[in-house]
DNA sequence: CATACGTGGAT
DNA sequence: TATCCACGTAT
């Protein structure tokens, strides 16, 4: 079935699936891999905290987070014993704080549903709300030792470039599979993350030092433009600013709440529009839309 | 499929 | 000082 549109067609099996890339790779992860915490448990809820956390957080940060918040809820069950201010308290300054409010709710359904466990059944993970493609895979793969591909924006990319190509969602995903050694998914993931962070970064990638150079369509092409990452499925683009939006808002009402009820005629100020009343209200209204903040007469608070 | 979503670091 | 960047999920 040879034909024009042959060449067009995604790749199902990408470079990466390749027996003496894999050795040259493990080679490398052997002398490179980053020293990190999470990376010492098997707990699936230690996993599931330190993904969520990971997915917005820089590593840096999340070192003093994630044991912190660990200590005060230490168990599926004693998070979903808890408040949602409280758990929105512990992720204070972590940002995209609706992750908190998903992170307490999976917590009741782990409780409810799976005995208190975190589940290893894809399916299962996927319908606990704030887990998607990637978490649902990290945990898996980190907490469970399962053999799936898990593509982040980092994977993507190395998944792009070696492959040559924009890919779709759906075939990242496949190559992504398609390229963990069997019984390696663990140790492989974590080596790609290494690649990804240290060497195939978005600017000024390290190739010469890259484990998967001899198998790297990019690279092997003379890395020309445009880079295949960009606009690549699962690859990060552009952003809208921040400054002045109503995430900004959104940010530092949540943060005044983690102090105390906020009083309606305060509420403006509070967001950082003193002039704009009603935008302030709009804004506020999302974030009880969001279960982030209670809403009454007295003013707002976050949910007890 | 494009956009909203937070915070801090880098340039 | 201003701008850009990271990061996956929900819709």
């Amino acid at each position: 079935m040879a034909g024009p549109g042959q060449l067009d067609r995604e790749p199902e099996v990408g470079p990466l699936a390749d027996g003496a890339l894999v050795e040259a790779a493990l080679d490398w992860f052997a002398d490179h891999e980053r020293d990190l915490p999470w990376r010492r448990t098997r707990d699936g809820w230690s996993i599931l905290v330190s993904e969520l956390m990971l997915q917005q957080t820089q590593v840096a940060r999340v070192l003093v987070r994630w044991p912190e918040f660990l200590e005060q809820f230490p168990t599926p069950a004693r998070c979903a014993q808890a408040s949602p201010a409280e758990v929105i308290g512990a992720w204070a300054g972590l940002g995209y704080n609706r992750r908190a409010i998903n992170l307490h709710r999976a917590a009741s359904v782990i409780v409810e549903d799976h005995d208190g466990r975190v589940p290893d059944d894809l399916g299962d993970l996927l319908s606990l709300p704030g887990i998607g493609p990637y978490t649902a895979r990290a945990v898996r793969v980190f907490a469970f030792c399962r053999d799936d591909g898990v593509v982040d924006t980092n994977v993507a990319r190395i998944l792009a470039r070696t492959a040559n190509a924009r890919l779709s969602a759906r075939t990242a995903q496949q190559l992504a599979d398609a390229a963990v050694p069997p019984g390696e998914g663990w140790r492989w993931n974590q080596l790609l993350f290494d690649v990804g962070a240290t060497l195939c970064r978005p600017r000024d990638p390290k190739c010469p030092a890259c484990p998967f150079r001899s198998g790297c369509g990019w690279y092997r092409s003379g890395r020309p433009d445009p880079d295949p990452a960009t606009g690549s499925a699962g690859v990060s683009g552009r952003q809208s600013r921040f400054d002045g939006s109503d995430r900004q808002g959104r940010g530092r009402l949540v943060a005044a709440l983690g102090r105390g009820p906020v009083a309606p005629d305060d509420l403006a100020v509070v967001m950082g529009w003193p002039d704009d009343g009603l935008r302030a209200r709009r804004v506020a209204a999302t974030l009880v839309d969001d279960g982030l903040v209670e809403c009454s007469v007295d003013g707002y608070r976050l949910p007890g």
